[in-house]
DNA sequence: AAGTGGTCTAGACCACTCG
DNA sequence: GAGTGGTCTAGACCACTTC
C-alpha cells in the first residue's frame, strides 16, 4: 500500500519546517505554486496543508499565504494510546505490573462510558507502570465483559496491553476521548509510587474505542507530576471581526432533514 | 459572512445526532445520500463530515458508513482563549483583579516564546480570578513590549483582556498553544486561592498569537484541583494536535523543547 | 457483487489581503 | 488590481466493508 500524494508533499512541508527552511513567521508558497511545484491539483495540496494546520504547525487566513507557526515536530497522537509506545517513542524502558484484575459490577460511570447495563459485571485492573525504573503512573482500568477473559489471561508483567489485544484479539484501539485534570495522591498512589500523600497527580481518564465504535477500556491514569505534560493547540477558524456586518442569507435553499 | 453550506450541514448532522436522532454506534446516511438530501456535491458533504470527526462525533473507516463515537456537544477550544469566555459560556460569573504589573528582562524561556530578544523588557502581569465570587485562578501572565503600555492601562478590574485588546487596539488572539500538567500550590498560590499548600493545581500554560503568527502572550494559568478539566478527542487516522511529552530532565537546566 | 469512503482531477466563483 | 485562500461542482478510480 502506497503513501497518499497528499501525505508525501504534508511529509516534505513538514520536514521543511522542521528545517528550518521556512522559520517561524515565514509565508508558505501558494496553493498554485505547491500544485505546480509536485504536479498535483490544487485540491491534493489543500489537503496536505490541511493536515500540518491540525498539527498547529502552520495557520492560515483567507487571502493571505499560510503561515508556519510552529517547526518543531511532535509525535503523533497515537502514542497517547499506550504508555508502552510512548516510553519507546522517548527512547525509555518501562514496565507495567498487574496489581489486581477483578471483576464486579459497573458503577454508573463505567456503565455509561462502556456502553454496558449498569451493574454489567466488568474486570477492573490496577497497574503499576515504571520509566526506566521509576514508578511514575498507576493505571485502574475497567474492560467491558467481552474483553474480561483475554486480560485475565495475560501475564502478570505485560507490557502493552493494547498491543496484546492486537496481535491475539484483533481488537484494535482506533478512537480516543481524553479528560485531563488533577487530583491529590490519595493513599495507595502514594504508597505506590513512592510520593506524598496529598501531593498533585496529573490524572488522565480516556475511553478507547475500536473501529466500530465498539469501548475497549475506561482507564484512570495517574501520573506523578513533573512526569508528564499534555499538549494541545488549536486556531479560531472564524476570527471575529471587530465590526459586525449583517448576515446575506442564501435564498432558495430548503433545510432537509438529516 | 454568510455561513458556508458544508458548516449548515454540519450543524444539521451535529444537531440531530445530540438529539439522538443517531445515538452512539448507529451508522450516519452515506455520502451521497448526504449529497442528494443537501443538493450538494460530495466534496461538500466530505467537508461537513469532517468537521465532525474532528470534534470527536464520529469516525470513520474506508468502506463502511461513519458511526456515531459521542452525542454530547462539547465547548470549542476557543475557550481557551478566554477565562472570561469559558466562564460565560458556562453560565457563571466571573471576576478578575490586577495583583501586578511589572516591566522587567524577559527570562529564557519568556524570550523564545514571544520571539523577542532574550533580556527584552516584557510586562509581566499577574491576576487572580473567581467564579460566582469563589477565587478559582491564579494567572501569570508575559506580554511583548509592544504590547506593554496597552495592558498597563487596563483597569484592575478588567475581566478579559483579550476582549478589550480586540476592541481598542485590534488584536486578536487566533491561534493557541497549550500546554496541560499538574503542580503543587506554591506559597502565594495557596494564599490567593484560599487552598492547601502543596495541594494540587491544574496547570495550563498557553501562547496564544494573532492571525499572523505574533504572540501575544504567555501565560501560566493555575487553577484548584477539580475546577476545570480539559477534553480532547481524537482518531488514529486523523492526526490531532494533542501529544503527551516526557519530561525526562530531571534538574532545572535548558528550555523545555517543545 | 454492490455499496461506501479515500483519493485525485480540473475546472469555477467569491472574499479577502497586499502592494 | 493581482494574488491568494475559502468554497463548491462533477466527474473518476481505487481499496475496503458488507451481504
Amino acid at each position: 500500500m502506497g503513501t497518499a500524494r497528499y501525505q508525501e508533499i504534508a511529509a516534505a512541508l513538514r520536514q521543511a519546517i522542521h528545517l528550518g527552511e521556512y522559520p517561524i513567521g515565514a509565508r508558505l508558497p501558494s496553493e498554485s505554486e505547491l500544485a505546480a511545484r509536485w504536479s498535483a491539483s490544487r485540491g491534493t495540496v489543500r489537503q496536505a496543508v490541511a493536515l500540518l494546520a491540525t498539527e498547529g504547525l502552520i495557520g492560515s487566513r483567507q487571502g493571505a499565504r499560510r503561515v508556519v507557526l510552529r517547526q518543531e515536530l511532535r509525535h503523533s497522537f497515537a502514542d497517547l494510546y499506550s504508555f508502552a509506545q510512548w516510553a519507546r517513542g522517548m527512547g525509555a524502558e518501562s514496565t507495567s505490573r498487574f496489581l489486581r484484575r477483578q471483576r464486579r459490577p459497573a458503577t454508573g460511570e463505567e456503565a455509561a462510558r462502556l456502553a454496558v447495563p449498569e451493574g454489567a459485571e466488568i474486570l477492573h485492573a490496577a497497574r503499576l507502570r515504571t520509566l526506566d525504573g521509576e514508578p511514575v503512573m498507576v493505571e485502574r482500568t475497567a474492560y467491558p465483559p467481552w474483553l474480561a477473559q483475554a486480560i485475565e489471561e495475560l501475564p502478570e508483567d505485560c507490557v502493552s496491553i493494547m498491543d496484546s489485544l492486537a496481535a491475539s484479539d484483533g481488537v484494535l484501539p482506533q478512537y480516543g476521548d481524553h479528560l485531563i485534570d488533577a487530583v491529590a495522591a490519595g493513599s495507595e498512589d502514594a504508597r505506590l509510587l513512592g510520593y506524598r500523600r496529598g501531593g498533585p497527580l496529573v490524572r488522565h481518564r480516556n475511553l478507547t474505542s475500536t473501529p466500530t465504535g465498539r469501548p475497549i477500556g475506561w482507564s484512570d491514569d495517574r501520573y506523578r507530576a513533573g512526569s508528564v505534560s499534555f499538549n494541545v493547540s488549536n486556531a479560531q477558524t472564524t476570527v471575529v471581526p471587530l465590526v459586525r456586518r449583517g448576515d446575506r442569507s442564501r435564498p432558495g435553499r430548503g433545510l432537509p432533514r438529516v
